[in-house]
DNA sequence: ATAAATCCTAGACA
DNA sequence: ATGTCTAGGATTT
């Protein structure tokens, strides 16, 4: 199906909404057509004037499905006028405009991210391709066959050494652990959108019973934070990663007592990673800094901070 | 004082 | 380049 959905009045940088790495089945092809697979449905999309246009592989993917997806009910001025705190994330967001957090599937996300540890963009992108095209549906769409992203059932059922051989390693166990778990009802990702962002986040983390093994292992801290965040509505998640600790560092150390701050300093000298103490503490600080929209910031921050002040220093701007 | 919970940190993992 | 797990040590109760 084909049509056009209007932005003149809801603005998007399609390319930087997907291409930020809140999202990993985008890519931009020669012809200038973001193409993708969502919930079954294969998207392209591509900006005209006004106007995205947009092709789909199935009725069902309308126009309301794609504005949903590309959170386009967002009120985006307003929410970076609310996060416009400082110098920092003001230059963010002139520089990103248009950047918007999508509302993915709650299941894909939370497989996608505990794919995502500890492995860069590539990689977390390769090892996706692999699992849908061995485990999901074929999709046909202009010609050429694309795959849909394994539901929890099937990756439930699917024991040993194929998910390993996505390039998994180590996230296999967890992933089909994490799969079995929500397969089983054990987990209704869906109702966590419903309650408070503390309530939901000990949820994700919540072990089967007390002591005894995590419900969603390879769900810490951070992805808790990007689950809630790209698929649950909490827009106040703010994860952290090693880009964003270091970006806090460098500019929101005035927002820290004394203490706090030699005790961070200390922390990142001998450890190099964030513990779940100092996350917490970090976090919660972001969170009441920046506000309802604290995840908004996030992704500016980490954008900004990742690809373009680093391109601006190189060129000595 | 002791044991049992809980908190926390250092290393392992591709 | 990077986030979670696990074991075991420190701290609290």
């Amino acid at each position: 199906m084909e049509f056009q959905i209007s932005i003149a009045s809801t603005p998007i940088d399609v390319g930087y909404t997907l291409d930020c790495g809140q999202v990993f089945r985008w890519q931009l092809n020669y012809d200038g057509w973001w193409l993708g697979v969502v919930k079954g449905y294969v998207l392209k999309i591509k900006r005209l004037g006004d106007s995205l246009m947009v092709k789909t592989s199935s009725e069902d993917a309308d126009e309301q499905f794609v504005r949903r997806y590309l959170r386009l009910d967002d009120a985006l001025p307003k929410i970076l006028y609310e996060i416009r705190k400082d110098e920092l994330i003001s230059n963010a967001v002139s520089r990103l405009n248009g950047l918007r957090l999508i509302r993915q599937d709650p299941w894909e996300c939370t497989a996608s991210f505990i794919c995502a540890t500890y492995k860069n963009i590539n990689a977390i992108q390769q090892m996706i391709f692999s699992l849908s095209r061995s485990l999901g549906e074929p999709i046909k769409f202009e010609d050429a066959t694309y795959y849909s992203f394994p539901t929890a059932e099937t990756i439930a059922k699917i024991d040993d050494e194929l998910i390993k051989a996505c390039g998994l390693g180590y996230r296999a166990e967890f992933l089909i652990e994490t799969a079995r778990n929500i397969a089983s009802g054990d987990v209704v990702l869906e109702n966590l959108a419903k309650t408070s962002y503390e309530n939901a986040r000990s949820v994700l983390l919540s072990e089967q019973s007390k002591g005894k093994k995590k419900l969603l292992p390879g769900v810490g801290l951070k992805v808790a934070d990007c689950i809630l965040l790209f698929s649950l509505e909490h827009l106040e998640a703010f994860p952290i990663d090693v880009w964003i600790r270091r970006a806090v560092l460098r500019f929101y150390l005035h927002l820290f007592d004394e203490a706090k701050v030699s005790k961070m300093i200390s922390n990142v000298e001998q450890n190099g990673s964030i513990g779940p103490a100092e996350y917490r503490q970090v976090s919660e600080v972001m969170r009441r800094y920046f506000g309802a929209y604290a995840g908004y910031a996030q992704e500016y921050l980490y954008h900004y901070t990742r690809v373009y002040e680093p391109l601006l220093l190189s060129r000595g701007l």
